[in-house]
RNA sequence: GGCGCCGUGGCCGAGAGGCUGAGGCACGGGUCUGCAAAACCCGAUACACCGGUUCGAUUCCGGUCGGCGCCU
């Protein structure tokens, strides 16, 4: 635990992924409080403003007075995007580096995490028409077609990508179509431990049980504290600048419209299911999506594993810092211990 | 007390004498390269109990227990 004292820190990133509800917010604003930076969020929901309470963003009381960044910051009609996120995050990360030697950053989106603190090779996307088109050859000839077409232009890719998953040979068809030189599939970096800055990966677990128990409490309070007037708000807004008049449905969902519980509240509001219903599967939707990014954290490779369950954010947060302090004096260029 | 209906895995819910034991939800695992709180894939657990018929029963017959309905 005690270092050498005269080794000069070096920069050094923190960044803490973790499930919903193992309480990323409070440990990454203490950790952050205590390096004398402010924390970047990785989240792509808490993105959007007029969200606050359906995406769950940081309360006031629970900051430290920590600033937040890229928490509703986006309008609600755009769509983002994981390396739109890095755009945003990666200046911000540099920023606090150069002032503060620290940078940290916190969030449950795993694939935006690793687009701001590593190098991803993420071909820039396909003319949104060719997109469209894709997507309704998709529906009208089927998945299995464009599943084929794949294997004729990447067989690799068509071996990696599940002829199931639309959306996938969707993508990958659209940057092959629009750049027939280069290659869908070769790729190998998403997990590879490089990264832009010395950075200490972080994951926080929790047991199951208790992760369960929060997220009903949290449907629960949500649906109650605001949630719906955030839905209805938007839906009236969104209603209001389209060009005709009940159509809302068929372009799709996109942005926060994605957001666990939007759905649920929609359907609530038109009448089709109950209160109680509508708060059962917000929490049966959160639940799955804990399991993913269980999933993704496990993942991660070199990640500093901390169970938050029977700790306060206080104590876990200077577990971190200690191992902060650890690595930072081992230099950037030897840093993969693991 | 009598008559009728029912009893399928955590829940809902099909089904048939032996064949991959429908499906949905929930749960668990996984994939993941500009939509990621998304999209997709995979998985375990059953036929209330006891006898009988049969080459073979979860499916047919009898009884027990349990539930529901009706009747005296």
């Amino acid at each position: 635990m005690s270092e050498g004292p005269s080794v000069p820190p070096a920069d050094l990133v923190v960044a803490l992924f973790g499930p919903t509800g193992v309480g990323k917010t409070a440990i990454a604003c203490h950790v952050a409080k205590e390096l004398g930076t402010r924390v970047v969020s990785c989240d792509s929901m808490q993105l959007y403003r007029g969200f606050a309470v359906l995406t769950n963003q940081p309360r006031a009381q629970e900051t430290l007075g920590v600033s937040q960044e890229l928490v509703g910051v986006a309008d609600s009609h755009v769509e983002w995007s994981a390396v739109e996120y890095a755009r945003r995050a990666r200046p911000l990360l540099e920023e606090d580096l150069s002032r503060t030697g620290s940078a940290v950053i916190a969030g449950g989106t795993g694939l935006y995490l690793r687009t701001a603190l590593a190098p991803l090779s993420a071909p820039e996307p396909g003319d949104p028409e060719l997109r469209r088109f894709l997507e309704e050859r998709a529906v009208q000839e089927g998945a299995a077609t464009l599943h084929q077409e794949l294997a004729s232009l990447d067989p690799e890719a068509a071996d990696a990508i599940h002829p199931g998953n639309t959306r996938r040979l969707v993508r990958a068809l659209e940057v092959l179509m629009s750049a027939p030189e280069r290659r869908w599939s070769g790729r190998r970096d998403l997990w590879a431990p490089d990264y832009y800055h010395h950075t200490l990966l972080v994951g926080l677990s929790m047991d199951r049980a208790s992760l369960y128990r929060w997220v009903e409490h949290r449907a629960q309070m949500m649906f109650d504290g605001g949630a719906v007037e955030e839905v209805r708000a938007h839906r009236a807004r969104a209603a209001a600048s389209a060009p005709v008049g009940g159509e809302g449905e068929s372009r799709g969902r996109r942005g926060v419209e994605r957001a666990i519980g939007y759905r649920e509240i929609g359907d609530f509001l038109d009448g089709e299911i109950s209160a109680d219903e509508a708060v059962t599967r917000m929490a049966a939707a959160t639940r799955k999506y804990v399991r993913r990014q269980d999933t993704w954290m496990r993942r991660l490779q070199g990640a500093v594993i901390i169970d938050t369950s029977d700790r306060a954010a206080e104590e876990s947060a200077s577990l971190i810092l200690a191992e902060a302090r650890r690595t930072r004096v081992v230099s950037p260029a030897d840093g993969k211990d693991t």
